[in-house]
DNA sequence: AACTATTTATAAGA
DNA sequence: TTCTTATAAATAGTT
């Protein structure tokens, strides 16, 4: 439904995907109620943004009941093997699992950041290593893109700063021209920020940003994941 | 969407507001699916027919989950204010600060991996590179140790076998002078363990390993890192 | 945030 | 339920 096809994988470009999300959040809400009304359903439904902003939509009976009775439904099996309400141990238990996982996670963390190498074989090494070294990788090629858009904005300021301030010192010059000469030598024209390693033209500067995104894409990062080393040490929890 | 509009009102006729369900519940979930995909959003849709059937649709990370995580983001207030069943409240409430340092651990393993780094600004970028970094050479400095060290061992294995098969060979010799030449040929000199992607004769081998530890040196990466006061300047914006 | 050209969803009919 | 088709809606790309 649009101007072109789309297909049905994650977009990658940030901006598009934000917009996309906005307008079929809209419509997924708009449908989701059209149903319970048309057709009488109770329906639940949660979405969460990438970045963890939560959306939701639930008939008028409200989410809570309908989580309710969707655990009753779902988890029938489950509410019979486990007795009423849960008791201490099974608690105990789950807070010990996590904290077991959180435990894991920890150390996971600390072999990302260089300690407690000891532990690691030659191969966990190796596995560690070139984890690290893509991150690293993707991390910088993020950095200069993120740099580049900072720059970019800059100068757009500077630009339209100068351009703000020429039609200032024009206007003045005329004003001095009818009401007599003050303040002639008043300096209305501030220097643009300074940006000192990439010069003040534009000339090279255009040619560094070009070269950043280059290096962008050459580092697409959306095809490794976390190490499965890591992910089934995690696991045997 | 068809042949004529439709009132925004409960269908009364009972058949074709089972055939409407069925079409719509259809084209949600499919839509459903596509926003979870498209955008890279979490989503639960759960919709009960008036029968009271269920049906559903959660992203991969499993409907459980992401009605946890509903529930410790839309009852946070609930749970802390709370009074009721004390003993049951204060363990839902450990639980989920556990779920919760979890999913920040879980996060914070994806930027150390590289992975959604559209959430972090230049100076956390900076900061995950910076450690990344120094993991890394952490990291590629104890491989090299560990590369080292199983090194000289294979060297000395290499010698023992080296010397005990001299001594053997040298029996043999003995054994053949007085009792007569056989298996005079015999290969007795076995092969050191071998190592197979350094090669397997010992002088390559070394050189090898000594390559990999300039290699290592070389990925030094303060060339890379960007001067503060740059920093300093594009956080400004 | 608006605007359209298109694609999609779906109401009605079979 | 499923298929077809005319038409309403949603939305991708653009401004």
């Amino acid at each position: 439904m649009g101007r072109g096809r789309v297909q049905l994988k994650r977009i990658e470009n940030k901006i598009s995907r934000q917009v996309t999300f906005s307008k079929r959040r809209t419509g997924l809400l708009k449908k989701a109620h059209e149903i319970s009304v048309l057709c009488d359903a109770d329906v639940a439904l949660i979405v969460f943004s990438t970045k963890g902003k939560l959306f939701e939509y639930s008939t008028h009976s409200s989410m809570e009941s309908i989580l309710e009775r969707y655990e009753r439904y779902a988890y029938a099996e489950k509410l019979l093997t486990a007795p009423e309400n849960e008791t201490q141990a099974s608690w105990t238990l789950e807070s010990s699992k996590l904290k077991a996982k959180i435990e894991v996670l920890e150390k996971n963390i600390r072999h990302y950041a260089g300690e407690e190498l000891d532990q690691l074989n030659l191969r966990d090494l190796q596995n560690v290593e070139q984890q690290i070294d893509t991150a690293l990788k993707r991390i910088r090629t993020k950095k200069n893109q993120v740099m580049h858009e900072s720059i970019s904005e800059l100068h757009k300021k500077e630009k339209a700063l100068q351009e703000r301030n020429n039609s200032l010192s024009k206007k003045l010059k005329e004003n001095e021209k009818t009401s007599g000469q003050q303040n002639s030598s008043l300096q209305l024209v501030p220097q643009p920020h300074s940006v000192p390693s990439f010069g003040t033209s534009s000339g090279p500067f255009i040619g560094a940003a070009v070269r950043g995104e280059e290096l962008a894409q050459t580092h697409d990062a959306s095809t490794t994941m976390m190490p499965l080393w890591m992910i089934r040490h995690i696991n045997q929890i």
